[in-house]
DNA sequence: TGTACATCAGTGAACGCGCGTTCACTGATGTAC
DNA sequence: TGTACATCAGTGAACGCGCGTTCACTGATGTAC
């Protein structure tokens, strides 16, 4: 079950084929929307004949699906465990007193600072993954947008789980808890673009809004919930 | 001041800069992303001669910006109208008791509803607006990102110069309300894509969901400015 | 162990086509006198 | 009021180029017997 993140797909792929995914994904996060590289552009890139392609993928569709299976792969894993991690390091409170409205507030935000920090830390590391992602999840193609549109909503998922496992929000119904997840994590996905757009000094501003705001959608739904609303 | 919303850039315009401004909406809401469009494709769409684009545009990212300006235009003055349209419905609450928190529950969440449902009616009588202006947000051009991102945040000063002149939000202070409208602009615009990806009969459920997470978000904001942190 | 054959990633030349851009032109509208 | 000229949106032909796709080929690897 748990292979090494980049070995899924690519250790038994050719070359060739690796070469062609990285070359895409170097041109699509700098230069162009992944659907309008051009094939030969491409294989130039890649430093392989243009026909090469036609080896290993159908059309640029199939080729955008392989990537994107390619980096859910790489993220969705280490992903979960940077939450783990940030929700082991933050314990939780010691009496109810410290808990208005069911909710910890002092571990809450501790998580969540973690979180989004290693999050962002993660960002900085794979840009290109992130801004693909989240290009083309508005992109002209609609294969790619389901595609991808999924991978978020397993993120979400994932995200949910997790609040379950840590008990972050034990009033709140699951299904409200998953909305809140597909919410959040869509929001971060958008947020690391802003991030990697600007130079090294302005993305803590970037990582304090973030946590800002998770901890301002934890609070809302607890309260929400609370009210009985 | 007051113009008519689609007077300002049009009226004035030569007919073939409109017909190609026409005909890349079109072309960009359906089919590809505004960079990606060809000059000729264009053209054909617009039924001119493809030369006709040089009269008006210099290139494709020239043609952009005239467009986001021209749905800007269109659509900021309106929305600022649904907004006080739908404050104006909505009666403050009597007492202070009906209002906990400082948060006028009821009348919040009245508002709330009323200006989503505004909202995506407006969305759906202006699909290609808001497909071109999600997509371009993180679209492959840093010029038309840049001009969009504008676009939105304007729409978040507007919305949050709205919530202090009805007194939404009477304890938080301007920069957080600021950051809390820019947020929920952008969740919005984002939401208006899911909107009119689904078909007729599912969209209440996107509604129904924005007015969740606006509420959520109204509910945070005043909770944790209300506990001081 | 050796030989014959199949598979398959990668090559290189060639095709027809649509692209962006240029040029010289037309014809309508506005303006000077 | 009429004439001459300037402006400018739109036309049509032509250019060279890079594109996607095809074909027949090579050479390495694996496999059957």
């Amino acid at each position: 079950m748990s292979l090494e993140p980049d070995a899924v797909t690519q250790r038994q792929d050719a070359p060739g084929k690796r070469l062609l995914m990285e070359a895409a994904l170097r041109l699509a996060s700098s230069r162009r929307s992944l659907s309008s590289i051009g094939l030969r552009e491409l294989a130039r890139e890649a430093g392989l004949n243009p026909n090469t392609f036609y080896r290993h993928f159908a059309d640029v569709d199939d080729l955008g699906l392989a990537i994107i299976r390619d980096i859910a792969t790489q993220l969705r894993q280490p992903l979960r465990e940077l939450r783990r991690e940030a929700a082991g390091r933050a314990p939780a409170a010691g009496g109810a007193a410290a808990t208005p409205l069911g909710l910890d507030f002092a571990r809450g935000q501790r998580v969540c600072e973690e979180t989004v920090r290693l999050f962002f830390d993660f960002v900085e590391r794979h840009p290109e993954a992130f801004i693909i992602g989240v290009r083309e999840l508005h992109g002209p193609s609609a294969v790619l947008r389901e595609a991808l549109g999924q991978v978020m909503d397993d993120f979400g998922a994932d995200m949910a789980e997790d609040i379950a496992l840590f008990r972050l929000l034990p009033e709140v119904p699951a299904q409200e808890v998953a909305q809140l997840s597909r919410l959040i994590s869509r929001q971060l996905f958008q947020l690391s673009l802003d991030y990697l757009e600007l130079p090294e000094g302005q993305r803590g501003e970037v990582c304090a809004l973030a946590e800002r705001q998770v901890l301002l959608l934890f609070t809302g739904a607890a309260v929400l919930q609370a009210l009985g609303l």
